[in-house]
DNA sequence: AAATAATAGGTAGTATGCTACAATGTTGCG
DNA sequence: CGCAACATTGTAGCATACTACCTATTATTT
């Protein structure tokens, strides 16, 4: 029988986006924006453009474009590694780490609201299928190959 | 706990878009026009653009675009109606039509091996989980408002 | 040391999604 | 009838995603 789980995988996937777009609005963010911010608040050290193409499994180009609008509003700044001048260092500046506090409120909410009503045993299992299903799908360049150093 | 649901499901959604895309390369379509193309062959009537926005939940600029590749590459065609000059309807050609059978058992190949390994109760339950999650995000626009008239 | 591989980014072009605004056709009301 | 409101589609401009191809730098191999 048909249950259509790509449809509603679509969907739920829309609705998340656009709530977390809804709210970084007034940040001057979009959510693909907010997201590279987090992961650069995490790291201990400047990353380059190639560790978000690992970490969000994303093509440089698509990353290129993210990092020259955060760069051209004032959160990011980048400079070439003088060890490894192929390499660009993306440096959080003030403005993008003043972000992160309410960034992270808006991203723990949504997490919540999508999962409001549910036990955790219900949360443990829906996550769980989640991660079935992306093993079943076979895409390796969608599970992560390994752990970056983070802060905290 | 932070389990991260909005990172699975963007990287879920991502996969199974992408097993659609390779699947359809072949056909010279893209997942997006794929899904088009099957809600055209359901319809018993050429239906008009504003019908698709509301089938997908897309806005009015994109389904444009994704009807002016469609037709440029000859699957549909689209004509002015008679009766309500506003409207276009869309006409699915040979070639849209031929598509259909081979685009179904890929739609179904995808379905399949999303939840492969699951029992006919876990799959139940993923699904409703899903459904509790899109209701929770309280996303109005990403519920049906109404079912279409299709075949069979 | 010189030729070759691999790695990191940049650029061009396309597809899919959006909002905002414009144009055009239909309907309904005074 | 004529004008205002509504509905449908078009156009412009942007963000995010991709592939394919190019350039620059580093690493490896001969």
């Amino acid at each position: 029988m048909h249950r259509h789980f790509g449809h509603r995988l679509r969907i739920l996937h829309w609705c998340t986006d656009q709530a977390v777009t809804n709210a970084l609005a007034e940040l001057e963010l979009t959510s693909a924006q907010g997201r590279i911010l987090g992961y650069l608040a995490m790291r201990k050290t400047a990353p380059c453009p190639k560790d978000i193409e690992e970490e969000f499994r994303l093509s440089h180009p698509t990353v290129s474009g993210l990092l020259a609008r955060l760069e051209k509003k004032g959160f990011i700044e980048m400079r070439s590694d003088r060890e490894d001048r192929r390499c660009k260092r993306i440096y959080l500046l003030d403005k993008g780490k003043d972000c992160n506090k309410s960034m992270y409120e808006t991203i723990c909410a949504t997490e919540n609201r999508l999962v409001e009503g549910f036990t955790e045993e219900e949360k443990e299992q829906f996550f769980g299928y989640l991660n079935r299903a992306i093993a079943n799908m076979g895409c390796s360049s969608c599970n992560p190959k390994h752990k970056e150093e983070t802060q905290a």
